[in-house]
DNA sequence: CAGTATCCGTATCGATACTG
DNA sequence: CAGTATCGATACGGATACTG
């Protein structure tokens, strides 16, 4: 309770945002960009981001078929925002950058 | 482990620099700010910004006596990100602004 | 490929009491 | 006023197994 900024401020999700930002955009993708998340911590974290509105979730029944998500306006607004702490971070977090 | 951003991302924290933003430096005025907060999470959090270099303790010995925390310059920049966090919180999420 | 189901361990928070 | 000490509760993430 009182979780100040909503979905924002979950572990993986300021790092979902951002590798989504970067163009990654199936479950297999992020799940090997972000080294270390287990399949059902990032089901959960998608869900979350996409209930929130960030994100939508298209399934593609293309060649190949899958699945694709894609950030909204508000997750293009929320990009830039990330990509501001991020900037902070490398800036004045000498260890933690990535 | 494996937490993106170190200390920010606790809970309060952004709330926490926030208000240190808007000109509260004394430990009570946090408390009474920050609804809702107990004094050891209080404590624990701001031995982290400071751990962190995020921001300054410093005993005065004036009269009134106390304390005071005031944001060093990388606490500047985290401020002015944290900014850009809740512009775009209260812009996307009609709810959760506050 | 894109997830869901389940269980467990612990980090973190909430709450109260107490102190220099 | 400005914290520290302590302890219990639980939410969350980690890990593995399994499925449409």
């Amino acid at each position: 309770m009182a979780r100040p900024l909503g979905v924002v401020g979950d572990r993986w999700t300021l790092l979902l945002v951002r590798d989504l930002l970067r163009g990654r955009s199936h479950f297999a993708e992020l799940e090997e960009s972000l080294e270390g998340i287990f399949p059902n911590v990032l089901s959960g974290r998608l869900k979350a981001l996409e209930d929130s509105g960030v994100l939508n979730r298209l399934v593609t029944s293309g060649r190949p078929p899958g699945t694709e998500y894609q950030r909204t306006d508000k997750g293009q607004a929320l990009a830039a925002v990330v990509g501001a702490i991020f900037d902070w971070g490398t800036e004045w977090e000498p260890k933690a950058d990535e």
